[in-house]
DNA sequence: ATTTATGCAAATCATTTGCACATAG
DNA sequence: CTATGTGCAAATGATTTGCATAAAT
């Protein structure tokens, strides 16, 4: 299937890579601000073509919409149980554990991801202990 | 707020420990099987009940229902991209994760989850490289 | 007796899809 | 030109919720 550069497909790329790990909902927010008649199912066809692309990473989330974004290496990802802001986390990638993971079960591993929840630095209370 | 034991509640936990990481319609399915009166509204209450009172554990699919897990220790998961099975992955929980975490970014971790993918002994086939 | 749980149906939320029209290549 | 993309609205799938009634304590 041939694809083709419209003006949708490109403000929902500038969309991802303005805000960070959006939601669906969230591109459609900031793109339709500059463009008014685009359509939510438009935005949702092209984050779908644009993650087949290699071009944008989908991060699941559990208990809530689905994040865009726009780093597609590999890394991990925290989500605050405050704000639920989703971030990346800078630390390295644990390709062992997917070795680890394979042997185990006899599975043939192909990728993992890690979320992690805590409270972010902005939500923290003084008093905060976990 | 009480809680309070009743039949349906009991058929819910019992359907979670005789199946494998069902969704909340697979558990209707086998509890509807024994008790045909049961609402999936039912249902769904009692699994977030049960989750509430640490007796289960919701472990978030991406791209799919959550699943329920009778195990509540700490283990991660893994998704056969073939089949769709979720299964324990019997591996040490890598709690020092969770403080490389925290240090990267100031947060306060309060837990992490792992989500395997890979192709399970079943699915696979004589040529699968990955 | 009082409060929590149930069954039903309608509601909500995220996402997908069918269709007629527009547009990129 | 012709296939792919768009806007709209309706459809889907998972889950939640309001309400009157039933059951647990």
């Amino acid at each position: 299937m041939e694809t083709r550069n419209t003006f949708q497909k490109s403000l929902v790329l500038k969309a991802i890579q303005d805000l960070h790990h959006p939601t669906a909902d969230g591109v459609y927010g900031l793109v339709s601000a500059g463009c008014p008649t685009i359509s939510r199912g438009t935005v949702y066809r092209n984050l779908n073509a644009l993650v087949e692309a290699g071009k944008l990473r989908r991060v699941g989330i559990p208990d809530g919409a689905d994040r865009f974004d726009a780093s597609v290496t590999d890394h991990y990802h925290i989500r605050c149980s405050r704000c639920g802001a989703v971030t990346d986390i800078d630390m390295p990638f644990q390709r062992d554990l997917m070795k680890q993971a394979g042997d185990v079960h006899g599975y043939l591993i192909e990728s993992h991801d890690i979320i992690f929840k805590g409270i972010c630095p902005d939500c923290r209370l003084p008093d905060d202990i976990v």
